[in-house]
DNA sequence: GCTATCTAATTCAACTTTCAACTAATTTTC
DNA sequence: GAAAATTAGTTGAAAGTTGAATTAGATAGC
C-alpha cells in the first residue's frame, strides 16, 4: 500500500475510463430510479426498507436489522419510519424479548403500496440496466460485485458513521 | 416493453443476483469513498466539483456547466459554493460575455486542497475498487458501463427535475 | 424595436439526512 | 449482585438537498 511519503500511483487509462464509466453510470442509474419511483411516492431507500420488510416473516423485523439490511443508518430509519408511519405504511410495536427494541410492522396498506410499486421499478431496474447486459455480463458482474461486497465488509458501517473504519493509516 | 397491463416479468434469480450485487456493492463502496474524504473536509460530490474545476482552463467554470459536469444540480451546487467560498476553496466571478451569467473559480487555497486530497482519493479508489478488477474487468466493465450511459443519456438530467423524462408511459 | 420565450443563476421553503446526545434496557465483569 | 459497559432506539438541532419561484439578461419572431 503506498502511503502519504510514497509517490501517488496515479490512475492509468484504463484504470480511469473504468472508474468514471462506473461512477458516471452509477451516478445517472440511481437517479433515474429514484426518478421513476416518485409516482409511487417513493425514493430507493423507503423502497428498499418496504421491500425488505415485505420479505421478512409476518412482514415485521426489528429496527436495526431492518436498519442495517436497507443498509442506511438507525436514526435515518426512525426518522423515515416517523413518515411512511403517517403514510399509513407501518407500524411500530414494542418488543416483548427486549424491552429496548421495537418491532416494525408493514401494514396492509404498505403491503398494496409495494404490490402496487413493484412491477414498475422491476420494469424500471430492467429498462435501465438489466436489458443492457448480456447473460454473460450479468454473471461477471455479479462476480466482481460480490468481490468487493466481501472485500468492503465490515469496514464501513452505515450506523453515524465514525470517520473511518479501514485498516488504512490515519493521517495527521 | 411491459405496459401496466401485461403480467410483470419479474427478476429471474441471475438478473436478481446481478442486480443486488451492483446495488450493494455501490452503495457500501459509494459510502466508504465519502467516509475516506472525511479526513479532507470532502464529499464526494464536493470533491467532484472541485477535481472539474481544476482540470478546467484558467481553473474556471460557467456555474451551469461545472454542475453538469459535476452531476448535481444547479441549486446545490449554489448552495455547495457558498460553503466551499466561505472555506476559501473558490470564488465567483461575474460573466461579462454573458451577463446573467458567473463564472466560478478555483482560489490557490483550493487547488492546495484538492491536492493534498487526490492522492488519498485515488488511492482509496484502488484500495476499495479497481485493485478487485482484473485488468479485463476493468476493460469489461468501462464497456458495459458505457453502455449504459448512452442509453441513460438524456434520459434524466439533474436539473430540478421533473418527475419522468424516460420514454415509458406515466401512470395515474 | 418590441414582445414573447428562453436561459443562467440564485433564493426560499419544505423536506431529508446527519451527528451527537439521550433514555432505557441488557450484558458483562469482578 | 452492583457498577460499568454495551446495545436498541429515539430525538433535536444543524446541515444538506430539492423543486418551485424569482430575477435578470439574452434570443427569436415578427
Amino acid at each position: 500500500m503506498a502511503s502519504k511519503a510514497d509517490a501517488p500511483r496515479w490512475l492509468n487509462p484504463r484504470e480511469m475510463k473504468a472508474w468514471r464509466s462506473y461512477i458516471i453510470a452509477s451516478r445517472r442509474l440511481l437517479d433515474a430510479l429514484d426518478s421513476d419511483l416518485v409516482d409511487h411516492d417513493l425514493s430507493m431507500a423507503d423502497y428498499e426498507v418496504l421491500a425488505q420488510l415485505s420479505d421478512a416473516p409476518g412482514r415485521r423485523m426489528r429496527m436495526s436489522d431492518l436498519a442495517e439490511q436497507a443498509m442506511i443508518s438507525k436514526s435515518r430509519l426512525s426518522h423515515r419510519m416517523k413518515v411512511m408511519e403517517q403514510a399509513g405504511w407501518v407500524r411500530r410495536e414494542e418488543c416483548k424479548e427486549d424491552k429496548r427494541g421495537s418491532w416494525a410492522i408493514m401494514t396492509d396498506r404498505g403491503w398494496k403500496a409495494i404490490v402496487k410499486a413493484a412491477p414498475d421499478h422491476v420494469e424500471s431496474v430492467r429498462n435501465r440496466f438489466l436489458d443492457h447486459l448480456t447473460v454473460k455480463d450479468q454473471e461477471d458482474a455479479a462476480k466482481i460485485f460480490d468481490r468487493l461486497i466481501s472485500e468492503l465488509r465490515g469496514q464501513y458501517i452505515a450506523e453515524s458513521a465514525p470517520a473511518k473504519k479501514s485498516g488504512r493509516p490515519k493521517k495527521q
